[in-house]
DNA sequence: TAAAAAATCATCTTTTTTAATGATTACGTC
DNA sequence: GACGTAATCATTAAAAAAGATGATTTTTTA
């Protein structure tokens, strides 16, 4: 019994290069590839894939809510998140979101078979550039609260802290304080470096 | 004759997807491909490529700067930008540094050979989507200064007028009016959104 | 080489952020 | 129901950034 893969992602060279490197495979199935969230579900509707490798930046709605839904919809079906990016913050969103594995679009031959091979027994597949990035010490980071959130969200934008308090209906000292651990979970020593921060680690 | 063709891109999957799409063009020699630039670098003291396809993003330096080095030391080398971004001012870096044409990642495989061949003859290529968004009205974010840039990025780093003046050895006034127009060609109303947006636009 | 652009410095004012401390209320979890 | 965390608000002061204007010296480039 063959595995049926099938690969969303808005690129048609990295799209190409997987089927490139999995065509000799006897025991997958390609079965195609869909350059957008739309078009991936509507193939869905059609044929049940057994893993699909989905990444995580498509134009009309993000891997991760894509993720969400497919696995809605299909729960038998196994996802595979695929970026290039190698962020502990979104790594973990897509797996929040069902999705059984993380690879890295700089993944070798070898290493995209055996993360097919597992997820679609259902266990769990993480490159090791992920691993390893995943088992640093985790910073403050994954610690944000909600609201920290979106303090964070409207500084990013450029509101003043008077603006954030309009915006929020809370008093300016209080933004003030979401601020301040804001500054010491990013461990920034200003708004410059903690937007830097939070923006590279897509928070932002 | 054929065009000899070199590929330097740090993902995997876009080397081998570039290689599938042009394995069968005859008019086309498949000189190799590189993960950084200093295996680039090395490769082309042993043999020179027609045609360089040189993604802007690489772990070591930036496509910009390679594609500057490269041109200094084999003028006679084609070298096309290739990026997941649609950005002028990443494209524009490119243009001014000697590359000769852009084309974006979901490239297909007919304009991916009518570049190649384009810069191989020296005419200037891009593909349709870059022209699109060149046409657009050039915000001022490609304007930034060599010494902006280098404010700039001290800036995200965390540092205060007054480290960067003592950094760069300039004055805080002179510090302050490099700030001053970096808010004004990011059309930032604050440092937070002026990193924001730089961050976004690749500029830190 | 002349014009344009970049880089430099100055002064002064206002706004915003950061720091330091302290305290109350709400909410979910064990 | 106790406990910890999140969210809220307050006061005061110092540091930093932003705004407005003007001017000189290098560099680049047409």
């Amino acid at each position: 019994m063959k595995i049926g893969v099938f690969v969303v992602d808005d690129h048609y060279m990295v799209i190409e290069g997987i089927r490139s490197l999995l065509q000799n495979e006897k025991t997958l199935d390609w079965m195609g590839h869909a350059t957008n969230a739309e078009s991936c579900l509507s193939f869905l509707k059609l044929y049940e894939p057994d893993v699909i490798l989905m990444d995580v930046n498509l134009p009309d709605k993000s891997g991760i809510d894509l993720c969400k839904e497919v696995k809605q919809l299909y729960p038998a079906i196994a996802v595979l998140g695929l970026s290039t990016f190698n962020q502990q913050a979104i790594i973990k969103n897509m797996m929040d979101n069902g999705a059984l594995g993380y690879v890295l679009k700089n993944a070798t031959k070898e290493e995209l078979m055996e993360a097919i091979i597992s997820v679609q027994k259902g266990k769990v597949y993480y490159s090791l550039e992920v691993l390893n990035s995943l088992r640093k010490p985790t910073p403050n980071q994954l610690l944000i609260t909600r609201r920290e959130k979106e303090v964070l969200l409207l500084i990013a934008e450029g509101l003043t802290n008077a603006e954030i308090s309009e915006k929020l209906f809370i008093s300016i000292p209080t933004v003030n304080t979401h601020r301040k651990s804001l500054l010491e979970k990013f461990e920034a020593k200003n708004t410059a470096m903690l937007i830097s921060k939070a923006t590279k680690l897509g928070s932002v």
